[in-house]
DNA sequence: TACGGGAGTAGAACGGTGTTCGTTTCTGCT
DNA sequence: AGCAGAAACGAACACCGTTCTACTCCCGTA
């Protein structure tokens, strides 16, 4: 029996390298053989030309120069789609050797190179969310950050969690980022562009919003690497430390 | 000229009261007239029943007996009635009046409750990051945040940044439970479903995982409220103060 | 009182989505 | 040479959000 893309997709959460796939079928008469590569390929460069949100299995599969259903024999659906490209994603973030006196700033490099792989890809955020944890790769980013909290000298049960809420926390950030860039470039209705028209709508506010008419400024400082950083170092600087590293 | 929704979809931007819409057209010989409360309420009513995944226009429109097009006189579009029901579920949230001496558990609180509500229509929380952050009733919250933040003697920039930062992992937070929710539900493949499924899948991993192997107690312990409120605490207790209170 | 305009309702349809069915086409092996 | 079987594909299905257009009924005005 073959490997149907089912078994593959199972196959990815278990442990073992997959075979190569030997090539069979009319796949000589093409200039380029439709493979799970391919596609997970082009599907990247539809998402970095247009966003996650014009990759469709039909234009998926017009950019490969056939039809959706082709696509099929590949991958189980879009579902299983998104999860090869997140996996894919994680695979290509290199995680550090953990040194324990220098474990911050390698969290915050880890968490910011994933956040650029998330951003250079808009709207993938989208697909991370919703893809099972229990992928092999996202797994291995998990493993890498893990290693580095207990390198910090956090307590296990801490650390587990705080880099479940880490990853999290990236995902999230990311897909808010996406967002707010695609409704800034459909600018459709008068919609707040700038950080001035912000400040204005604000400062016209009612009574009834004292605070944020009062720090109007706070509120919309900084760009959102600033916060990005901020957030991150938040839940870092709150990890209680048994250890002896800084 | 009459308010067409999109004009009360910017109004809802503004501030003022919107009037009550005098009722006419041929609604007398329905049972119940068809307005915007009605709609946001059997959404709702579908939210909570189906999950969110399950809220079309259809869908909406077959549960008030008309058709699909008889929605739009009274909302612009779906990302409209989004904005509507994160709206109407920010306006339930009580805020209480910021107590310095308990800035800490009220904040929890407000967390907990934005949570609770978030959890009881499951998949929501997609529409809330969606959301434009100019929406009344979500600066309603925010502004019940931050005055409480405030309260508890946090710089201005700080307090403003962390109400965003705390908001932000509220929604991801919900959302990735309600995708847990939903996937667990409908167990169609072999997924991981129990604690002990995923201890014996983290021990199955191969030795490129050492913490995640020696830690998977850790990495699986826990509910979802456990994470939920060791998240927030570590978010709450990172703030730096300069104020008195505790 | 008669009427016309306009708001609310609704059916049908358009273009799009993910996915499946049945068939065709080609390969490597016997 | 012939065949089993895998890959590719065109057409179709069910569903989505949305729009067009016609229709119905109320209300203010003449």
């Amino acid at each position: 029996m073959s490997p149907t893309p089912q078994e593959r997709r199972a196959a990815r959460h278990q442990a073992g390298p997959d075979k190569p796939a030997v090539r069979r079928g009319p796949s000589g008469g093409r200039k380029k053989p439709i493979t799970v590569d391919a596609i997970v390929s082009t599907a990247f460069a539809i998402i970095e030309a247009e966003g996650y949100e014009a990759l469709t299995m039909r234009r998926l599969a017009v950019a490969l120069e056939t039809g959706p259903s082709s696509l099929y024999a590949h991958v189980v659906n879009k579902e299983d789609l998104d999860e090869l490209l997140i996996g894919r994603l994680c695979a290509e973030i290199e995680l550090p050797e953990p040194d324990p006196s220098r474990w911050r700033e390698q969290l915050v490099g880890v968490c910011t190179r994933l956040r650029d792989q998330y951003l250079r890809y808009p709207g993938i955020s989208r697909a991370a969310l919703a893809a099972a944890p229990s992928n092999l790769d996202t797994l291995r980013v998990s493993e890498g950050l893990l290693a580095i909290v207990l390198a910090g000298g956090v307590e296990p049960q801490v650390a587990a969690w705080a880099v479940d809420s880490l990853t999290l926390y990236v995902n999230a950030h990311t897909l808010e980022v996406s967002v707010a860039n695609s409704r800034l470039r459909r600018a459709d209705d008068g919609w707040v562009v700038s950080r001035d028209d912000m400040l204005r709508r604000f400062a016209a506010l009612p009574e009834t919003f004292p605070h944020t008419r009062r720090y109007a400024a706070q509120l919309t400082a900084g760009t959102t690497a600033d916060r990005f950083h901020f957030t991150i170092n938040l839940m870092i600087d709150g990890l209680p430390r048994t250890g002896q590293a800084t």
